[in-house]
DNA sequence: GTAATTCCATAGCGGTCGCTATAGAAATGA
DNA sequence: TCATTTCTATAGCGACCGCTATGGAATTAC
């Protein structure tokens, strides 16, 4: 009984929702998962109390709890619903960019955008929201995220290498890595008040230190 | 009475220090300062609490405040100490620094192997301590010290460029602000797992980002 | 030795933490 | 309308938070 999960968010899309019985609820869950995952964002996860989020999310705890399991598995429902959205530009530069050096430029040059609008807190979630935890799973997890991302870019110039895009000595290990601390560093000048422009001028000035081969420019 | 500071600490090296009345304290003030600031380091200022302080040092709750005033009180000297000990390597870096460039490939080189060192926890103290607390104070107190820290080595090029070291064109506050990202980027790796090589990686090719100019090679 | 002084350990203060039992209100199918 | 179901709000659980009053032990000056 203790932990049994709602099992009517769990099957989603399965037939056409036959109406349950009872009160429905009174909430928005989507809008309230929403209003969690700013919360967490600006605080941290330890910093944001049930109580914080049950008044920003406009709802009691039992209704919080019934929707969302406990703190923690809201935590991770909202680390998703970030990574879907406002971090999911990362992946897509990663993705979409011609070339490694194209796609971490874009990566880098979005990043400058994104960690200072003002329509959100500044800064990676990914990147802060786990920081100082005491609950080691809650910062392990975000922990293997950012070396997730990390390994996502050393992949992506790799596939440069053998692609002749880039010199076959370079160092896709260190050159990934050099690449996902400014990443994090620009995160940090954004919590710290550093503006889009001058976040845009940290990522052009570490772009230049890729190397050029592969298209001879002019 | 109550916010009254044992002036017993504050008065030091006046006079041959007369020996005070009664018991003297049973442990060692530094040294149980210095075990805060470990503490501090790894788990942070929120994460720490005054139980963990009181076990790591090895004294009981009124003696820490007695001899700290309270928790706010000691994590500040224990920064202050961090200062003067642990991450006073980057001030000196800059000071000593014969060029701008040297002096910011010194304090990279130097992180590089200060946030691995098994010696002590990860990463730099001032960055990450007082991330997602819930006291303005705290959290502001470092972060000012992150942007002076920006600020010293934007005057640290700024000085090379108006001696002709570096070109008149150069962007002081870009170029500082990207090396500060750069050693911010570094100690979250270094908490993240990243070894002294790998961060050394990172501290070289950052500086392939530099320009060349004054003193011409060969 | 005696009185004065300061140490320290125990125990506990009010407050907040994450979480939940309870019960009344609200919306359902019949 | 009625009985059923599930919502929500209040209130409170035990645990921990930062902090401190109290009192006995230890060390001092005399």
């Amino acid at each position: 009984m203790h932990s049994m999960v709602n099992n009517q968010e769990a099957q989603a899309q399965v037939g056409p929702a036959p109406r349950p019985r009872g009160r429905p609820r009174s909430f928005d869950r989507a809008t309230a998962l929403e209003k969690a995952v700013m919360a967490f964002w600006q605080h941290g996860y330890e910093a944001t109390s049930v109580s914080d989020l049950t008044r920003v999310m406009g709802i009691g705890a039992p209704s919080l709890y019934a929707a969302f399991g406990d703190k923690r598995s809201l935590f991770e429902e909202a680390v998703q619903v970030y990574g879907g959205t406002y971090g999911s530009f990362s992946g897509r530069a990663l993705e979409e960019g011609p070339t490694a050096r194209a796609a971490v430029e874009r990566l880098l040059r979005e990043a400058a955008a994104e960690f200072t609008d003002p329509g959100h807190p500044y800064g990676c979630l990914v990147i802060h929201a786990a920081t100082n935890c005491t609950t080691p799973e809650v910062e392990d997890a975000l922990r293997r995220q950012r070396n997730a991302n990390v390994s996502a870019i050393e992949s992506r110039i790799r596939a440069d290498v053998v692609a002749g895009e880039l010199p076959a000595d370079t160092d896709a290990g260190a050159l990934a890595r050099h690449a996902a601390a400014v990443f994090q560093g620009m995160s940090q000048q954004a919590r710290d008040g550093a503006t889009r422009e001058e976040l845009e001028g940290v990522a052009e000035i570490a772009m230049a230190v890729w190397p050029r081969t592969g298209t001879p420019e002019g």
